[in-house]
RNA sequence: GGCGCGGUACCCAAGUGGUAAGGGAGAGGUCUGCAAAACCUUUAUGCGUGGGUUCGAUUCCCACCCGCGCCUCCA
C-alpha cells in the first residue's frame, strides 16, 4: 500500500481509496497563457509518475485535470496581442498538450477546459449564495464569505480566527465584506471575455473552476487532490471553502504537493535570468527524456535543483540504461538461465514497488535498477550470463520504464519538432537551423538494411585489414547519425 | 513577523539511533588494429557549527549560521 504526503494532516500516511481498487484524483493542470516552464513540468511529471504507479499497484485511474482557459493573465496577454481570449488560449492549451507528449506525460482520463463548465460554476455559486457562503456586490460580482467557514485555513495552517473582520480590510476592497474574501464571479467589464448565466454575466474567478469541475466528475468526495505547493494556498484552501461550505462533505481525502523547483540554487524567475521553458531546454539541444529524467529523479516532497550540469547528468544517466537494455537484448548467450537473476530481477522489481509505494521515493527506485544493471553487466562481463536470464531482467526494466519512460529512444523527433516549431515562430538560430538540416539529412539517409549492409562491409575490410576502409564506413554512418559498438559478440548499433 | 522545508563527497542525491544507497564527473583497468562506445574497480573515519541525551548520533533535543518556499498572480 503507497504512502503519501498529506499536506492536510501535515503527514505521511497510508493510502486508502474511498473504493477498493479505484481512485478518483484531481491535478491542478496549466493556465494557458504562455509556454509552460520546467517547474511547471516538474510537478506534471510528478503527477504522472503518481498516475502510473498508482496503476502498477493495481488500480483503475479516474484522473481529472483542468485547463484554465480564462483568467486575468490570459485575457491581458489577448488584448495586448490583439486577438481574442479563445483564440489566445487554444493556442497555448495546444502548446501545452504538445509539451504533455514531449514529456511522455500520459493523458488523464479527464482533460476539462474551464470554458466549457462555465454554468455548472454558476450554480456552483448559486448554491453557495442561497446558503449564506457567497455575497453578490453592487456591480455584479460574487465573494466567497470567509467567516462564515471556521475551517477556513486548514489547509495551509493559517489562524484566521484571531483576525477581526473589518479591523484590517483594506479601502481599496470598497466593494468586499471582509479584506480576505476572496472572488468566485466576476463581473463583465468591456473588452473582456463573459458568459450569461442565471447568476448573472461575467466571468468565473480562478478557484470555482476546480471545485465545480472536480465535483462534476468526481462527485463531492474523491480520494486525491495534487497541485503545486505554492496551490496550498490561497487556491486550494479556497477549493476546499467553496466545495465543503456548499457539500458539507470532505472534498478530497489526500492533498499532496510537490515541492518547487529550483534553477541552480534559486527560484526560477525572468528578472534572475533563470527562466525556461520546456522548449527552451530543447532548442538548446537538451533532450526530452534528460529532462524527464531529472525532473523525475528527485522525490516530489523535496525541493529539486535544476541545474545543466545536472541535465548533462541525467543523460548520461539514462544512456546507461538504453545501453545496458541494448546489450541484453542483443548479447549472444548460452542456452539455459541461472536462478540467481530470476532472483536478482524479482529483488529489484520488489525494491522499486517498495521505494513507490514509499511515498514515491523515486530516487531509491532508481537506486535499485542501477543496482541490478551493475550487477548484471558484471555477470555478463564474467560470460555468466544465459539466453533465459534476458527475460526476467527486461521484464524488471520494463516495470522501472512503466513509471519511468525514459527508456524508449525518441529524443530526435522531438528535438526536431521543436526546432521546427522555432523556425515557424521565427526563432530559429543560425546553429539550429544547422541542427534541423542534420536532422532531415539524416532520417532521409540511411535504412536499417543499408545500415546493417555497411557495417558487414566495414567488417570485412577490418578482416582484410584495410583499416582506411573500415574507418571511412565508419565515418560515414557517424554522419549519418550511427553509432557503431564494437563488442566481444560483434557490432552493436544505435541511431543517435 | 507568522508557518514550513532543507544544509550529506568535485556535482546531483537517498538514507538510518549502531557506524554512509544510487547516478554523474575524476582516476585506474578490461576490451579494441586504432579510436569511440561499452563494461569493471575506485573515490566521505564522516553527513552546516556548537552543545546535550545515549553504551553509541549523520540520524533525537537545544542554540546558532546559511539556503529555500508560502503568507499577493505563480507548478
Amino acid at each position: 500500500m503507497m504512502r503519501l504526503s498529506n499536506t492536510l494532516s501535515g503527514k505521511t500516511e497510508e493510502f486508502r481509496p474511498r473504493e477498493a481498487g479505484r481512485v478518483g484524483m484531481y491535478s491542478c493542470g496549466p493556465t494557458v497563457y504562455d509556454y509552460g516552464h520546467i517547474g511547471n513540468f516538474r510537478t506534471f511529471v510528478f503527477v504522472d509518475l503518481l498516475r502510473r504507479a498508482l496503476r502498477q499497484s493495481g488500480l483503475k485511474l479516474n484522473h481529472v485535470m483542468n485547463i484554465t482557459d480564462v483568467d486575468d493573465k490570459i485575457i491581458r496577454n489577448a488584448t495586448a496581442n490583439n486577438i481574442s481570449v479563445r483564440d489566445y488560449a487554444a493556442k497555448y492549451e495546444q502548446a501545452f498538450l504538445e509539451d504533455m507528449k514531449i514529456l511522455n506525460l500520459e493523458q488523464p482520463e479527464h482533460v476539462v477546459r474551464a470554458t466549457d463548465h462555465i454554468h455548472g460554476m454558476a450554480k456552483f455559486i448559486a448554491g453557495l449564495a442561497e446558503k449564506g457562503f457567497a455575497y453578490k456586490t453592487e456591480d455584479g460580482s460574487y465573494y466567497f464569505r470567509i467567516v462564515k467557514d471556521p475551517d477556513y485555513g486548514k489547509l495551509s495552517k493559517k489562524d484566521f480566527a484571531g483576525m477581526e473582520d473589518g479591523a484590517r480590510v483594506d479601502v481599496d476592497e470598497y466593494e468586499k465584506d471582509s479584506a480576505r474574501d476572496f472572488a468566485l464571479w466576476k463581473a463583465p467589464k468591456p473588452g473582456e471575455a463573459q458568459w450569461e448565466t442565471e447568476i448573472g454575466p461575467g466571468r468565473p474567478g480562478w478557484h470555482i473552476e476546480c471545485s465545480a469541475m472536480s465535483r462534476e466528475f468526481l462527485g463531492d468526495t474523491f480520494d486525491i487532490h495534487l497541485g503545486g505547493e505554492d496551490l496550498i494556498f490561497p487556491h486550494h484552501e479556497n477549493e476546499i471553502a467553496q466545495s465543503e461550505s456548499l457539500t458539507g462533505k470532505t472534498m478530497a481525502n489526500y492533498w499532496v504537493h510537490c515541492r518547487f523547483l529550483l534553477v541552480e540554487g534559486e527560484k526560477m524567475s525572468k528578472s534572475l535570468g533563470n527562466f525556461y521553458t520546456l522548449r527552451d531546454l530543447l532548442l538548446k539541444g537538451h533532450k526530452a527524456s534528460s529532462i524527464r529524467y531529472l525532473l523525475a529523479s528527485v522525490p516530489y516532497s523535496r525541493q529539486l535543483n535544476f541545474t545543466f550540469d545536472g541535465l548533462k547528468q541525467a543523460a548520461q544517466s539514462v544512456e546507461r540504461l538504453r545501453n545496458f537494455k541494448l546489450r541484453i537484448e542483443t548479447a549472444k548467450l548460452a542456452d539455459g538461465s541461472t536462478e540467481k537473476f530470476a532472483q536478482l530481477a524479482q529483488q529489484t522489481e520488489s525494491k522499486m514497488r517498495a521505494a513507490f509505494d514509499d511515498d514515491m521515493n523515486t530516487s531509491v527506485a532508481l537506486a535499485a535498477i542501477f543496482d541490478m544493471v551493475r550487477e548484471a553487466n558484471s555477470a555478463a562481463d564474467a560470460g555468466e550470463l544465459r539466453k533465459g536470464d534476458v527475460a526476467p531482467l527486461l521484464s524488471a526494466l520494463q516495470k522501472f520504464d512503466e513509471i519511468f519512460d525514459v527508456l524508449r529512444d525518441n529524443d530526435a523527433e522531438k528535438s526536431r519538432f521543436a526546432l521546427e516549431w522555432a523556425k515557424s515562430a521565427g526563432k530559429l538560430a543560425a546553429e539550429q537551423q544547422a541542427e534541423l538540416e542534420r536532422f532531415a539529412a539524416q532520417s532521409a539517409a540511411l535504412s536499417d538494411a543499408q545500415i546493417e549492409e555497411l557495417i558487414a562491409a566495414r567488417n570485412a575490410a577490418k578482416k582484410a585489414r584495410d583499416f582506411g576502409r573500415s574507418d571511412a564506413i565508419r565515418n560515414q554512418l557517424a554522419d549519418a547519425g550511427v553509432i557503431l559498438e564494437d563488442t566481444k559478440d560483434g557490432v552493436r548499433w544505435k541511431r543517435k
